[in-house]
DNA sequence: CGTCGTATTGAGCGGTCTCAAAAAGAGTGG
DNA sequence: CCACTCTTTTTGAGACCGCTCAATACGACG
């Protein structure tokens, strides 16, 4: 099952506390954010993380690798919620004593620090600071949703695309995790529909429409961004490859 | 600009208060909260509650009437984000010290009673009850725009509707605003349309549709629901209006 | 070298949008 | 109570975006 040891190393070095909820305490005291961990754990691509209904007895948050939520919807199709990268809390729903909405997946192979739920959660509550933090990132997730929500309702399918890849490498390059001109990209084009709301058929049209019109070039789970100012255009609905508008 | 002075009323009384985020402690002391108020203030129908943009000052729990938060986009489009009834709070993320990303609209004579923001803030912060409430409350937030995203991402137009219709109610009903078979449904078709994500003449077409079956009726800002096993049904996609699906 | 997950391409349909205009209500002032 | 205006609702006709079904190609991995 892919469990390890609770690894006696610190969190003092690890590159991406900093980043996570218990930020403002990290810097200070990481040694109090070691004693909360109760468990490393590595998962291999595809395995599930955490299961939708269940209520989970750690709260984790993504070491390393990617890793996306999802939903499976009475009619058996599946909605996905959001990508999580290195550094990223996997499901501040986590701390709510509710069954989970919905279920975590790996995309790559992902490792995760694990806490116990209720004393992590005891400890953020217990500094200002941090329960500001944990405050902040609940009202954060709703206001992304919101987001999410005007993509899906309001643009079309590349404005859409568009503006999913913008995000993403914004998350990434804020963690310092983008190259210039390319970021690593390991979510599949049906990963992404399901995202976006779209056919893994119709998706694939648009994006190789961008591709064709040398806008991106997705290949070897690595995306590089040649045109950022057509892709920025393509997300105001301000720009469209070709004349024919996909080409068939 | 329609205030009014601070009235003396206590909270004591208040038929919503129980319903509202500070609900934990409204019961044992009501006075606290009245304490707290520092302003009561009505709106007319289509009046601004909230701007887009503001920090406001005072944090609104709507009191009576309805009031719907939309944002606008770069395109001039509008995004209808959600619609609160007596005892919502207007906008969690008013606590936030940050710009509003969307605006408040009354869609009735509907009126607030404003705390301010930083006292309730700490006042919710100081006891454990209701900063876990706060918490839930942001949450319950975040996860009630993954349902709009679903819905919006993966349902048909009359799904969505059904679905809006079922909700608003279920809403209704929690805090007794809901009759057997009916309720107020002050919603005009255009701002449901940007709430569902459709055009306001195709939406209009499809609750002609549920209306010509016989299963919902609205009119006079009030809505009938005749089938609500038809409703229901429409909602999960299993059910459409007549053999040709819309008449046109 | 087979197998399974993933990506690509084709053809056709239909749900939803756009543009346009008329009808019906609601609010206002005379 | 009427005349006026503004908002909201309704209906028509046609175009298109994104979907469905289906088949093939590709690629990683054991």
């Amino acid at each position: 099952m892919a469990w390890s040891e609770i690894p006696n190393m610190s969190c003092a070095g690890c590159p991406v506390g900093a980043a996570a909820v218990y930020g403002p305490a990290f810097a200070g005291e990481p040694e109090a954010i070691t004693n909360l961990r109760k468990l490393r754990r590595t998962f291999r691509p595809r395995q599930i993380v955490l299961r939708q209904g269940d209520i989970p007895a750690h709260v984790y948050t993504l070491y390393s690798g990617w890793a996306y939520a999802y939903r499976i919807l009475s009619d058996g199709s599946r909605q996905v919620l959001g990508f999580y990268i290195p550094g990223d809390l996997l499901t501040l729903q986590a701390f709510l004593e509710e069954p989970l909405s919905h279920s975590v997946k790996a995309l790559t192979t992902a490792s995760v620090c694990g806490f116990e739920r209720v004393g992590f959660f005891e400890y953020l509550q217990d500094d200002r600071a941090l329960r500001e933090s944990l405050c902040r990132a609940a009202l954060q997730s709703s206001r992304i949703n919101e987001e999410k929500l005007i993509n899906v309702a309001r643009r079309s399918a590349l404005a859409r695309l568009a503006s999913f890849l913008i995000v993403v490498e914004r998350r990434l390059r804020a963690r310092g995790l983008a190259g210039a001109d390319r970021y690593p990209f390991p979510i599949p084009q049906s990963v992404m529909a399901d995202a976006l709301g779209l056919t893994p058929v119709y998706l694939n049209r648009t994006l190789t429409a961008l591709r064709n019109a040398g806008v991106v070039d997705l290949r070897d789970n690595e995306i590089v961004v040649r045109r950022p100012d057509l892709l920025k255009a393509a997300e105001a609905g301000e720009w469209q490859p070709g004349e024919a508008r996909i080409a068939y």
